[in-house]
DNA sequence: AATGAATGAGGGTTCATTCAT
DNA sequence: GATGAATGAACCCTCATTCAT
C-alpha cells in the first residue's frame, strides 16, 4: 500500500529529523536513542526498525547533510556565471564556509564525526539515487578550458585541505580568523590547481 | 621525600602505559578506567589522584605522542645535512608518516581523537618543560636562506595538509597509497612554502 | 474448501518445523517468534492463528517426536520376530537410544524440555488419531506368555530409568560411555520386568 | 580487614537468599535481577560483583540445595542404627522424598532447572570444601557386609531412578502418589543393589 | 596516599503481542 | 485469513564516581 510505504518514509524521517537536532545540540555521546524516539514521538522499538543503532543513523546524517551542503553550494554556483575551474571550486569552498560559518553546530557535527571508512561505504552502497559529487566534481573538470592530469588526486588535496583548515579556523580563529585566513586557503587551491594542469 | 615523589611518578606513568595501550587497542569508547586500573596495577581510587577522568588522560596522552613525533622527527633531522626550509620541512613530513604507516594504530589514536581545543589547552597550560614544537619550528624558518612572511599561516596549512591527507591516504589508499601520493603531497607544499617567500 | 484447509495445514506444518530446526539449533529461549515465522515465510501476526505462543509449539513438539521415536521403534520391533516382553522392551529403547546417540540435539531438546505435566495434558486432549503409545505397550504385555501386575507401574518404572539415565549417559558419558552401560541398563529393565511377574 | 570480608560474605549470602526464595516463588524466567537486588536491599550493580549472572547463581543455588538435601539425609541416618548399605540408601532417599514432598517448590526448581552440565562442573570445580556425597556414598559401599562390583553405575541407576521416577510421582501423583509408589521403587533398588553384589 | 566495595543512574536492545489494512 | 508495522514494557549490564577504611 501506497499509504503504508509513505507512512514509514515519514516516520523515518521524523527520526532523522529529532536525531539530527539532537546531535547538533547534545553532541552525539550524551544523545539517547530514548531522546530521539521520544522527540520524535514513536515507540523505542519503532528506531530499530530503521536503523540498526546510533551510529547507524549518524552516519547516514553525516552522508545527508555533507550532500546538502555540496548540492546547495553546487545550485549557487550554476546560478552564477562563473568560468574557469579555480573560481568555480573556491565559489563551492567558500559557499560552504558560508554556510559553517553560521551553523557551528553542524560543523562541529560533521567534522568530529566524519568517520571516513563509513562515509566511503554509504556512498559506494549505490543508496544515493542523486549523482554523486564526485561525477559532479569530474564534470566540472571536464567542462575547464585547461587539461588537467591525475584529477582525483587533486580533488582529493583541495577537499582535505579545505576541509581541515576551514574547521580549525572556524572553530578556533586560528592561525587566523576565517575571514581572514581565506585569501591564504584560496591562494593555496589556486596553487594546486594549476599545478595539476597540462600546460601545452 | 624523593622517594616518594618518584613513587608518585612511577604510578603516573603506568597509568599512562596502561592507557595507551588500552586506547590503541580497544579504543577508547570500550576502554574503561577500570580495565586501566587493572592493567596498572592499582586501585581504581588511584585513578582520580592523577587523573580528573577518561578523557583527560587521553589528552595528555595525545599531546605527549605528538611530541614524541616531532621530537623524534626532529631528532633524525638534526643528523643529517639537509638545508632549505622546504626540504627539511619535507623530512620531518616524511619521518613522521613513515614512523605512522607502521604503527596504524597511533595514527588512528592521534587523529581520531585529535581535539584541537583540548591541544590546544595543554600546550598553553605551560605544563610542557621541553621546548615547543613551535618554537623549534619558528627556529627552523629563521635558519632558513630566506625570507617569509605569515609564517603561522603557512606552517598551519602545511600541518593540516600533511596531518588531514596522510591520515586518509595512509588508512584508505584513496586517492592513492601513501607512497605514490608522497609526490603530490611535497610537491604542494613547496608551493606552499615558495608563496610565501620574500623574494628580493 | 478442501483447498483452503490443505493450505492452512500446510502453514501450520510449516511453522512447526521451522520452529522445530531454530529449538535444536539455538534453543528454545534463544528462539523467537519472529525467528520461526520468518524462517516460515509467513508474517508475524499468522503465528498467532495457529499457536498460543513459544511453549504451545515447543510442547506440541515434543509430543510429536517423542510419539514419532516410539513409532519408529514399534514399526522396527514388528519386523523382527521377538518373543518375550523383555526383549521386546529391550529392542525398544535400544532402537530409540540408537537413534538418539546420532541426534543429540533432539535428546537435548526432548529430554530438558519434557515437562511431564504438558505431555500428559496434550496426550490426554484426544487430539492423538494415533493409536497411544500406552495402549501399544498395553498390548504387548497382553500378549506375552506370563502375566503380570501393577503393569503401569512397571512401565512407568522402566520408562524413568531409561529416559534419565540414557539422557546422562548419551550426553555425559557418565558413569560410563552409553555403549558400556547398555548392559547394565537392559539388565536392570529385566529385574524390573521379572519382579511384575506373576509367577505361577 | 575481617570486617570487610565478613561484609562481603554476608552480602552473597543475602543476594543468595533472595535469589532462591524467588526463584521458588516465581520461577527463574519471571525473576528479574532487579527483583533480586531489591529484595536483598543492594543496588544493582553490586550483584554482579558477586555472579556473573542469573544463571550463575542459579547454578550455585542448585548445587547448594542438592548438597543441602543430601547432607541432611546423612546425618538423620548417621543417628539411626542402620545396618546394609540397601535399608542406608533407601533411609537417604525416603528422607529426600519426604523432604520434598512438603516442598513441592523446591522440588522443581532443582528438577527443572538442573543442568548436569553445570552441576558437574561446580561440583569437580573443588570450591567444596564439604566430602562430597560422592566420597560419602563409597564409604557406605565400603563399610558394608557385602563386596560391590561396578559402585559407581550401581549409584548412578539408583540416583537416576529415585530422582526421576520420584520427581514424577511427587509432582503428578502418577502412576501413583509417592506413597503408594515408595515400595516398588525401594524393590527396584534393592535388585539394583542385589545384582551389584559380589557373591561368594 | 591508596584502596576497592558499593553504588545506581543510564543506555541499549529485544520481543511478544496487537490491530489496522 | 494474512499481514507486518508499531508498540513499549521489560531487562540486562556497564561503569564513572564516591568514600569508609
Amino acid at each position: 500500500m501506497g499509504k503504508i510505504d509513505e507512512n514509514k518514509k515519514r516516520k523515518k524521517e521524523t527520526l532523522f529529523n529529532s536525531a539530527y537536532e539532537l546531535f547538533l545540540t547534545k553532541g552525539i555521546n550524551s544523545t539517547a536513542i530514548s531522546d530521539i524516539v521520544e522527540k520524535a514521538g514513536v515507540a523505542k522499538g519503532t528506531f530499530y526498525l530503521y536503523f540498526k543503532d546510533k551510529y547507524d543513523i549518524r552516519n547516514k546524517l553525516i552522508v545527508h547533510k555533507t550532500q546538502e551542503l555540496f548540492h546547495a553550494a553546487k545550485l549557487a554556483l550554476d546560478q552564477e556565471q562563473i568560468a574557469g575551474l579555480d573560481d568555480q571550486l573556491i565559489f563551492i569552498i567558500e559557499h560552504i564556509i558560508n554556510t559553517l560559518v553560521v551553523n557551528i553546530p553542524l560543523l562541529n557535527f560533521i567534522s568530529k564525526n566524519l568517520v571516513m571508512g563509513a562515509l566511503r561505504s554509504v556512498l559506494l552502497t549505490g543508496e544515493n539515487t542523486d549523482r554523486d559529487f564526485y561525477e559532479t566534481f569530474l564534470d566540472m573538470v571536464c567542462q575547464d578550458s585547461y587539461e588537467y592530469q591525475d584529477v582525483d588526486v587533486m580533488l582529493f588535496t583541495i577537499v582535505e585541505l579545505a576541509g581541515s583548515a576551514g574547521y580549525n579556523s572556524i572553530l578556533y580563529q586560528e592561525p587566523l580568523p576565517i575571514e581572514q585566513y581565506k585569501p591564504f586557503l584560496y591562494r593555496t587551491v589556486r596553487l594546486i590547481i594549476d599545478s595539476h594542469r597540462i600546460k601545452a
